[in-house]
Parts: C-alpha cells; sequence; structure tokens
DNA sequence: AAGGATAATTGACATACATCAAGTACCCAG
DNA sequence: CTGGGTACTTGATGTATGTCAATTATCCTT
C-alpha cells in the first residue's frame, strides 16, 4: 500500500464549485447533509490520489474510513487461497466505498480494492462520521435506500452465476456497456478485468466474442466493439440460445 | 397464494411474557424501540400463518410489509426464465425478511419467498414502520448494521460461486450444519432444496456426498450424517482438494 | 524506433457438472 | 398393509468452461 495522502483541502481548488465543500454535495449519500454538517465531513477527510494498480485497502483490513472516488474508477475483489481472482463490482465516478461497513461492530473490509486507472479518492474517517450521522436521519435513510439498492444488485449477481452461462453474462455486459444510441464503441477496460468481473477466465472471453462475431452478432477489433444485431444479444442474455 | 391472515394479537397468548409485546423485542432490529413503538409497531402488524410450501410473496411483488419470522423456515429463491430455483437464502426464527426494501424509490420483491415448513410470521406495515423510523436513529443504525452484515454474506456467498467447486460448498454446508461437539446429525432440509441452496442439481449433491463417503470422510443414512474427519472437510471447503 | 513486458488469442485437452433415463427407497393415505 | 407419489440414487452421456502451452498483438520504456 503506497498511496499519497493529501492533507484535506488540497483538491479544493478543482471540485469546489460555488459554495465551499460544493464538491461534496455531488455525492448522493452527502446530499441530505447541512453547510455545517458538509464542513466537519470535509475536516475530517483526506485526499488521495492513487497511480493505476495502486491499492487503496486489503481485505481483512480494518475500517477506519470510507470513500468517495472523485475520479477514476476502483475495482473492488476477492482473491482465493490459490490466487484467483474474483472482482465484486468496479466503481466509478460519483461513487461511495464502505460506507456502510462502520455499523458493524469489528469492520474489516470484506474486499480489496485498487485502482484500475489513476485515481483520485476522499476517504473520510468513519467514526467521526458515524456520530454525525445521528443528527441526520435523513442520509441514514439514503444509506438504507443505497444499500438495499446494492444488495438487489448482489442477489441479481448470485442469480447471474448460478442459473446464467458465461455467454449469457458477456452479452447482458456488452449492453450494459454499450451506449443507448450508438452501436460501435470502446471497451473501457482491459478484457482480462472483464472477464475476472463475469467470473470467466480470459480465454473464454475470447472464444465467446470470437463465437458471436461468427454469427454475425457482434465485430471486434482490439477494444472496439460494433453490435450488428441487438435483438440477438438480448436473448442471449435472456438465456434463449 | 393463500395465507392465513389473523388480526393483530391473535398470537400475543404465546409469545408475550412479561411486558406487552415483548414478543417484539426477540428481533434484534426491534430491540432499540421504545415500548410505545412496539406498541404502534403491534398496532400495524398482522400474524400470517403458512403451510409447508405456501408462498409468502412472489418476486415481482410490490413491497407494502416486511415480515418477522417466528416459528419455522422461509426460503427466499429466484427462479429463471425456463424454471431453475436458485434458493438465494433459508431464514429461520427471530429473523427478519425485506426490511429494507422500504427505503427504495419503488419497492418490488427481488425474490420469492415460500415455507418450508409450517411458519409463523408477523407482518409489518412497511409505510408506518419507516414514519417510525425517523424517530429511532439507534433503530436505523440497527439496521445498517444488519444490511451490512448481510451485504457481506452475499459477497462471501459470489465469492464461493465463482471461485469455488461444488464439492467445496457441499464440505463447507456440512461443516457449518453439523453441531460442535457432535459428529452425527441430522439434515433437516431435504436434500432437493440443499442442493438448490448451493447451486448445484440433486445428482450432483447425491455423487458429491457418495465420494465423501467412499474417502471416509463421511457417512451417510438417510438425512443422518456423521463426520469421520472433520479436517479432511475443512481441507476440501479451503479448496485444497 | 526497438525491444521487452504484458495482454490477448488460439488450439488441444481435461474436468466438473448438467442432462436424461432408469431404478430404488421412502412416506403417507386409504 | 398396500399402492402411488415423491425424493433420492445411480449410470451413461453431453457440454461448457477451465487448464496448459504456444503464438501473436499491444503497449510502454528507453
Amino acid at each position: 500500500m503506497d498511496v499519497s495522502i493529501s492533507p484535506p483541502g488540497k483538491l479544493d481548488s478543482k471540485f469546489s464549485v460555488g459554495s465551499p465543500y460544493h464538491y461534496l454535495k455531488k455525492f448522493h449519500l452527502l446530499s441530505s447533509l447541512s453547510d455545517e454538517q458538509l464542513a466537519r465531513v470535509h475536516q475530517h477527510s483526506s485526499a488521495i490520489k492513487l497511480k493505476e494498480g495502486e491499492s487503496l485497502f486489503m481485505q481483512g483490513d480494518s475500517v477506519d474510513c470510507f470513500y468517495l472516488i472523485l475520479t477514476g474508477s476502483i475495482k473492488l475483489f476477492r482473491l482465493s487461497a490459490d490466487g484467483q481472482e474474483k472482482i465484486i463490482n468496479i466503481v466509478s465516478d460519483k461513487q461511495t466505498i464502505a460506507e456502510a461497513l462502520m455499523f458493524m461492530d469489528q469492520p474489516h473490509y470484506p474486499v480489496s480494492a485498487s485502482a484500475l486507472s489513476q485515481s483520485e479518492v476522499i476517504g473520510i474517517d468513519a467514526k467521526d462520521y458515524k456520530i454525525m450521522l445521528r443528527d441526520s436521519v435523513d442520509t441514514c435513510f439514503l444509506m438504507l435506500g443505497d444499500l438495499s439498492l446494492r444488495l438487489h444488485a448482489l442477489i441479481d449477481e448470485i442469480t447471474t452465476l448460478s442459473l446464467q452461462t458465461g455467454s449469457c453474462r458477456v452479452a447482458s455486459y456488452l449492453l450494459e456497456n454499450a451506449p443507448d444510441d450508438e452501436d460501435i464503441f470502446n471497451l473501457e477496460i482491459p478484457k482480462g478485468v472483464i472477464a475476472a468481473r463475469l467470473s470467466i477466465k480470459p480465454e473464454t472471453l475470447s472464444r465467446i466474442l470470437k463465437e458471436l462475431h461468427h454469427r454475425g452478432i457482434i465485430t471486434t477489433e482490439g477494444n472496439e466493439i460494433t453490435i450488428h444485431d441487438r435483438k440477438a444479444l438480448m436473448a442471449i442474455s435472456d438465456n434463449k440460445s
């Protein structure tokens, strides 16, 4: 773990637009806090810059911060005993990490986190934030809503993992990551990482993409994907074939 | 959906011991509520009796209640398009279902729920409870802690599903369900249900158990399991073999 | 621009698990 | 006790995906 931590305030010039701590208001999870509360959050925060590949925290570390992501993207992952990696989620801009953990008894991060690309992150002291939350039921409710959504997403993922094939997941991934109005787009993430996210091996991802290519559904050229038949992709992602 | 719903209070005689609504206090999630609040919860609740196999709610139904389980056990599951079932969780005594959903915008149950055995359940009006929660930050915190734990459990499950084999999961299941001090015990749940819980087919479960038998690690006789070699089971569950 | 590491692809093969089909054990209603 | 349904087991076979190894493409550094 080799991250640069700036004193709070260092990133201000870049992110505060208008009222002080305005940049914090960009985060849904903080949107119900008063200006005083935001100031307090600001005081207990530190700016962190991560280079690509750098680690933010490791699974098992005890929790003293939660994180707001300003720029870049962070992968949350687990490693198995024999070194295999499963990416639980990839989070980026304006999202938060680990904000729920502070409500556990002896919180330890359940996953590891490291930067997929150069990233700017704000770490917020969990203990202080928790105390502050006692005065903002609204924010508690926001967090509960948030967690509920995540729970949903995880349940979806479990269903997908147990009930669907790799091809389904690849098709879904392509559909989710393609712009709505454009059939040609770039995969912003290395294929190996996508594979880990989809719980398949890079070799398998390669073959599935090739197969889709053969069937005339997509074209691949490096990171560039062209979707020729959205309907077919949707059918595959729905397990029809 | 064919459940019997009693007016609130019908189950009281059985469960209230000492102070009124004491039975509600058994639930961790309600433990921080005042007596007045408990009374209010009680007023907005209804007792539900389910026979084995009866449905409590279906995936997609809109949420107006969350549930406390008094007795019995409930399976939470998803069905795929082609009718396959994946059991997300099996919940029983003193646990709660769906309490987080009320914080979502347009809540719909993300799973279906039905009784594995005869069960008594209390349904609590979500809307009213949510209003009440505004006056109990402590309870909000309890819920956040709870949700966090669940998030953890789901992440564990995802890791297990993507990184481990069926045998690992069976071994883990046996270890988790065996009493600490006794090597011989009964599976309380039909093997087919266990299989769905572990995301394998009944045939595969059968074969894995047979294999463990062959290797002298366990003995099976109907629902009765005898563990001969805990160490070996642990090794398998840790993916060592 | 060159070279070396890293990532992606491809092929041959292995394997875990599902599927299909048949048989057996079990449990409950009459 | 008996019959019939359900759950469980077992075998034969198929398939998706992993593994290993070799090749090619891509990116980054100097």
